[in-house]
DNA sequence: CATTTTTGATAAAACGTTTTATCAAACCTT
DNA sequence: AAGGTTTGATAAAACGTTTTATCAAAAATG
């Protein structure tokens, strides 16, 4: 008797148990041809809407399926195929509104096409470059967007090399034939140079980190160019490489320091908006005056730039265009494999948006 | 003769492109096996350091895979063991300073654990967010980090009830025992509120977005409080709901108007960091002086608040420490099945940070 | 009507792992 | 030396799919 009860009680708290976190197994493809009476086979070919089968029969399995939610398992795709439909995101840093952007316009895109994107950040660091890929290369991923840096070559040959198709954004590799797309550095640096010329500025200094990439390396010989061009002061002083490790207090006091010291400074170009933030911190600290003191331009627009009084000029990233491109030739490559876009190099023109921080003479 | 020239130009070839190509077939568990005389059971023992295998077995294994550079096949290991090690992040937006480093802390503790991580934003929609929770269930994930919005309840009870772990981060689900870790804001709202009281501001004005989020409301709520508390003017016209769907232009005007409508307001709150900066710029639209027209407080900090004269007094989330409690929270249960983490709430105090924006006194 | 062809359905193998159960040989016990 | 135990290695099943090959029945052909 007493043994009775225990065990009723016993059963009813399982019983209790079982509702209240009510698991439900996931139903598989062979569940439904057993509630159909079918084979697995041929639920297979009526999910996927190949091989032929009669039109009750379809019906009855799309039911069932319905009726239970079934969705495939992944995994098991994905080892019968080889096919992860996941797509590899590596960038330099994951905050920061070009990313943002990025991000938004391959997610949506690659959804359209029924891929999932993960994404990783190197953060222009070498090892964590080399792990990410690491990480993402064993047949969890169909292909890659990468933001390249020197030192990753051999791993990223590698999975070319095993049939993943990569496409770089926003740097690449000189003289390997990677297909990549990325902002005009050089012209669009060229036309901002030529812009300050024209707005009567004549000791342009440039501001740049000190990254060995090449994106960098183009405005910088884009600047150069202008320069010459132009007939204004060359003076290698006028360049300055800011450490990139440097703390954000340091990177300020360093910047504060070059704008002093060349005191015939007339306008100043950061190679990138992280830069233009700093610099418009160091001047801020200087008291110096936008545009009167310094005109001041950045690469790579920012929210920052719009609304920081007075406005500040910029080279504003075709980011849409670069992301839509990227991911358009990175789904081409996945759906024909033998399409070959190893050598489509885009270089997208930039926009100058023009604000106060430019307009001394007015 | 000539068929065997053509024969062997032919191999030739095809030898040269294999040669370039060069398509190293990823080696698997059953090749090292080949390769050095074992079985594919020890194999996979030595390479998972379980079972008892001798020493110079284990070795000669060791040094096959080594130097095949032999890595799993994800997608096999997660059929077999049901667990692909990946979580999943969905967030509201996925640019913006919030998500950038919660998504470093994340990925950062995520790869220390052998996990990876895949991201999503909704965009606060509820059919974008139903779409990506699906796109993400199918045995892909194993555990989720969730900021949730009204609308996705069933869809995440399911993930529940699938048996994968769900943490909250940056809001919840009112009465529902899931576990979530978001910063403290009613109470930090009211402190912000007690902040600028205490700095003689008598008329407060709050904006903020015509979302049904439960954090919003209790922003609000935090508002209202301390008004009260404090006997400063109260007055349903004081809080202006701003369409979450308005462009950025419309919504610029639309402050505006609120505060040259409230002509009597000498302080307002913006409750979070994208309508902070909006009210910047309407504001500097107005030509209103900050902070002796009007003092401005922000949630949320953002960089613009630290460099936008005169800085911009803000409430500042704890984004480090949400994140680290979300990921840790998300490992313990993935740990241990059986730890019951569903009625971990974790509320993190704010800091407010003081700028010029709040001191018309001085 | 005898044959070929088409149709509709299925069995079985494979993808690369992990893990349980099994087993022979070598090592201890008394 | 007979029994028991430990050691080292493996066979085989399973995870959930896709796809090839096969096959009986039905339909079309001559």
């Amino acid at each position: 008797m007493f043994n009775f009860l225990l065990n009723t009680l016993s059963n009813c708290y399982i019983f209790k148990k079982c509702t209240v976190t009510m698991i439900k197994k996931k139903i598989s493809i062979k569940d439904i041809a057993k509630l159909t009476n079918t084979s697995i086979t041929t639920v297979s070919f009526v999910l996927n809407g190949k091989g032929r089968i009669s039109a009750d029969i379809r019906k009855k399995i799309l039911d069932v399926a319905l009726e239970n939610g079934y969705e495939p398992n992944r995994m098991a795709v994905g080892l019968r195929t080889g096919e992860s439909k996941v797509i590899g995101l590596i960038v330099e840093t994951i905050s920061g509104p070009f990313f943002g952007t990025m991000a938004k316009v391959i997610e949506y895109e690659a959804e359209k096409a029924g891929y999932g994107v993960v994404y990783c950040s190197t953060d222009n660091n070498i090892q964590k470059g080399k792990n990410v890929i690491k990480m993402l290369s064993n047949q969890l991923v169909d292909g890659y967007i990468i933001t390249p840096i020197k030192g990753l070559e051999k791993e990223i040959q590698k999975l070319i090399s095993n049939e993943k198709p990569v496409v770089f954004i926003d740097s690449y590799f000189p003289g390997i034939d990677i297909p990549h797309v990325l902002v005009d550095n050089y012209n669009s640096v060229y036309q901002a140079i030529q812009f300050l010329a024209d707005s009567g500025y004549k000791n342009i200094g440039f501001v740049t980190p000190d990254l060995d990439l090449v994106q960098l390396q183009e405005r910088l010989m884009g600047y150069q160019a202008a320069i010459k061009a132009n007939g204004l002061t060359e003076d290698p002083d006028m360049v300055f490489n800011l450490s990139y490790n440097s703390e954000r207090t340091e990177a300020v006091e360093a910047v504060k320091e070059f704008l002093t010291r060349q005191i015939n400074l007339d306008a100043v170009f950061f190679s990138t908006n992280y830069l233009g933030i700093i610099g418009l911190k160091s001047i801020n600290e200087l008291k110096l005056n936008i545009p009167v003191d310094l005109g001041v331009m950045s690469f790579d627009d920012h929210e920052l730039f719009e609304l920081y009084p007075p406005g500040i000029t910029s080279v504003k990233q075709p980011t849409y265009e670069i992301a839509k491109s990227a991911i358009d030739l990175l789904m081409s490559s996945l759906n024909d494999r033998s399409f070959d876009v190893s050598n489509i190099k885009l270089q997208i023109p930039a926009e100058i948006i023009k604000r106060g921080s430019t307009s001394s003479l007015t």
